[in-house]
Order: C-alpha cells, then structure tokens, then sequence
DNA sequence: CGCCATGTTAGAGG
DNA sequence: TCCTCTAACATGGC
C-alpha cells in the first residue's frame, strides 16, 4: 500500500489516537518482522506512552516517553486497524497487536508480512540510511542535481532508491517523470539544469497533490485515498495520454512495472 | 497455471 | 568501486 503520501496519510489518521495513549502490550503472530527481535519490540513499547506520531521516508515513527523510538513499514501490504474500547477487529491478515491501558488497540494487519516494526533505541542511527525528504525545504534543484550527477545510473532506479532520496515508491516516480517529460532509463548525469529544476518541481508537486488527496487506492489494502482518479500514467497502459492523447505504453525498468508516454517523454536513453 | 503487485535487500557478474 | 540484474521474502488476485 505505502509510499510517501500514502504513509502521510496513515500518520495523519492515527496521530489524534495514538498520541498520548499509554501501551499496556504488544503481540507478534509473526515475529520475523519484529526488528532486532519479538521480545525487544515489546520491551521497548510495552508500558510506555506515545507523545508523538510522526513520518520519516516511509516509517511511520512513533515517539516514546523515554527517548526511544518504534519504526513501522508497511511494506507492501501492511495496513493499521483501530479498535475502540475492547472492540474485537480481527482482520484477515493480523501479523501483531499492541492493547492500550485504557482498553483500545491498534492492529497490524500484512498479508504478505514484508512489514517491518523496529524498536530504536537512536532514531538517528535506524534512519541513518535513508536520503533526503523531498518534500523538506532542503530539497531543491541544486541539491537534486548533485545527487543525480555524481552517478551515472538510469534515472527511474535512482530516484526509486531511499538511500537517495526517501520516501518515492513506483507510482510517483512514475508520475514525477511523466510531468517532467523525462525518461525512467534516461542517465542521471546526463540531465539539463533545466530538466533536473523540472523534475525536482514534478516530485514536490505530485507527492503534495497526492496527500491532499488522501494517496492512491488500488484494493482493500489502503481504502478511502482519491489520487487513483488523478494518475497521468501509472496503471493506464493503452489508455490514453491525457497531454497528448498517444497510448501509455509499459515497460520493465529495473524488474519494476513502468509506465510512460512513448511521445511526451522521449528523453534519449544510454 | 502463469503473471501481476504502492517494497527492500543480498549476491553475482560485468 | 560502481552499476545492473536476478532471486528472494510470502501471499492474494486476476
């Protein structure tokens, strides 16, 4: 379900109901995600009160009382469910469960159990991996030109990569090239100055555009987002451009499904 | 059955 | 050292 605006999302949802709430415990059904390990995510969570909910990339970080930290990634299929005051919601794919001290709880629910939830002691140290936000201030065309030109790689994976910058998944990269024109395999050094002002301002504009529209749904995954109505060219193979009317065309670009308009991004490859 | 999937990472090979 | 590609994780939907 995640990326940036979808994960922006979660924490927008859950902010008001997590915050503050004290955790009386936490249980695991699949304990391979829990990072370092079952018993130290529970340690680390169970009897603390969370003072703030926030996002990194594609973390959902939730701010405990004693300085520590609990990361959650949603991975591919992870979702949150609420329950109200000893509500049973036992969704189809639970994988763990923490219990509040005043009976509520949160549920993690991932059919494919790729979601990750970390327990850090340094939230500097556990997202020391992870590139620039690009949605921060910081990040802007000069900045982006450096981190495009001192490699020479295809331009889709590069800007797929987190430790580059952090939080993009494959629709917005999709999306993001499509309104700057460019093409997925174009080489990241080979941009102009203004191309690389053009794409820094589609990334900003199109991750914003999908927040304010709750992210993209696709299935039962991640319900009630609207950006799917808004897609130019993610998902609509054979449909047409709607900058130009040429049908979208799919391709594989570093084993990721991959969309584009075959006219409005002719940037040369290699 | 075969192929697809909003993500990430390890390993092989050039 | 850097880059690219494959496989893997595990499962559901079409």
């Amino acid at each position: 379900m995640p990326e940036l605006p979808e994960v922006e999302t979660v924490v927008r949802n859950y902010r008001p109901l997590l915050e503050g709430r004290t955790v009386a415990g936490f249980t695991t059904r699949w304990p391979k995600n829990c990072l370092p390990s079952a018993a130290a995510v529970r340690r680390g969570i169970v009897g603390r009160t969370i003072l703030r909910v926030s996002r990194r990339a594609k973390y959902i970080v939730l701010a405990l009382d004693n300085g520590a930290h609990q990361l959650i990634h949603l991975r591919m299929s992870g979702r949150f469910a609420w329950a109200a005051d000893h509500e049973k919601v036992e969704t189809p794919f639970v994988r763990a469960v923490w219990t509040f001290t005043d009976g509520h709880a949160l549920w993690f629910d991932d059919a494919r159990k790729f979601g990750k939830i970390v327990h850090a002691p340094d939230l500097a140290a556990a997202t020391a991996h992870l590139g620039v936000e690009p949605l921060d201030r910081t990040f802007t065309a000069g900045r982006l030109a450096t981190l495009l030109t001192r490699r020479a790689r295809q331009l889709k994976p590069l800007l797929l990569d987190q430790s580059v910058i952090a939080g993009l998944g494959n629709i917005y990269v999709d999306e993001a090239l499509h309104m700057a024109g460019l093409h997925p395999l174009t080489r990241s050094d080979r941009l102009t100055p203004a191309q690389i002002s053009a794409l820094c301002k589609s990334i900003r504009t199109v991750l914003r555009t999908s927040i304010r529209r709750n992210g993209t749904t696709f299935d039962w995954i991640y319900p009630s987002g609207q950006m799917q109505n808004y897609l130019k060219v993610y998902g609509r193979t054979g449909e047409p451009c709607r900058r130009c009317r040429t049908a979208i065309t799919y391709l594989k670009v570093a084993q990721r499904g991959t969309h584009i308009c075959p006219a409005c991004q002719l940037t040369a490859p290699r």
